[in-house]
DNA sequence: CGGAGATAATTGAGAAAGTCAACAGTTGAA
DNA sequence: TTCAACTGTTGACTTTCTCAATTATCTCCG
């Protein structure tokens, strides 16, 4: 009682008829956050739907895409880095292993830890598959251009990484 | 054997010491879809502990401000616009009208849908939530100028709502 | 008017993902 | 050497996702 409007039905339009269109003007549609998990969604999905036919997810997508970097990830790394609990990297790396695109090799500097390199069939898998997320990607990104979303990319990873440093 | 280098365990450090920083010149650090979601992951994790002493989370926060937003949406709408399935709408909203934040009320021009709309009590409390997610936004958002703030949540707003417009 | 087909909410089941604790092998340092 | 810390692994448990089926209502067309 004590709020802004008496807003039983009256302050707006019940539902309308057509869309959805309406509530891109409530706040939670300007929060940064909220329009972060929206990409993301839109972005995963196509990139699912993209990867299915290579038989991967963006997770596993992910794990490969790191072992195809020449950085010679750890498993703990790539839990760290990708933000997921370590058990659930033994299941995305035992998936991969079994299909022969990644192995574990012992990191002589520390035998507790495994690194994760890619087989030759890895890596073609991995640039067929980049090939798509990234056709993938483009056509989500068709409402900006190149240097809008050179800019977007570069707002994101320092807020991305910001925790770390960039 | 085709691709660009041998790489086995000589092109790259394996995993010194410290941190993760390396990856960030990974191919995938660089994809938008992956910063996107890396975004997304801080973001959430940190509204979520704000949220927790309200026992909200993401979701049922992302709820409340849109039946507090004014626009009535219908439950139907509410799962089109935060990529939900409809039987997990009614989890929340069972969830949040238990509580006594919102309350499901009759469409009048069609009786199939339910206009969810905020109680005084969901209205205040949509209120205390909305100003410490904000405010853990801010933080998150601390690496970027004002103006870039609003720069990155315009390109995010055109990206997430591209698909049906702007 | 009166079916036929579509749509909104709901329920329930099963798959996938996230979370957490415990454990073995290894490391680094006191 | 011994002890605390750390890596990968397993297993249990919870939450979230996805999908099909059901009921009530709507819209459209004859």
């Amino acid at each position: 009682m004590t709020e802004t409007a008496d807003s039983t039905v009256r302050t707006a339009a019940p539902s309308e008829e057509g869309g959805i269109e309406r509530l891109y003007a409530s706040e939670l549609a300007n929060e940064t956050e909220f329009l972060a998990a929206r990409t993301r969604s839109v972005g995963s999905r196509r990139a699912n739907e993209v990867l299915a036919s290579l038989d991967l997810k963006v997770r596993s997508y992910s794990v490969l895409s790191l072992a195809c970097s020449g950085l010679n990830p750890s498993q703990r790394e790539l839990a760290e880095f990708l933000f997921l609990d370590p058990s659930q990297i033994v299941a995305l790396v035992d998936q991969l292993e079994k299909r022969g695109a990644v192995q574990r090799k012992a990191d002589p500097r520390d035998r507790r830890s495994n690194i994760i390199t890619p087989t030759a069939a890895g890596k073609r898998l991995y640039a067929e598959a980049a090939a798509e997320v990234q056709a993938a990607g483009e056509g989500a990104l068709s409402a900006l251009s190149p240097a809008e979303r050179d800019q977007l990319r570069s707002l994101l990873r320092r807020v991305a990484f910001a925790d770390q440093q960039d």
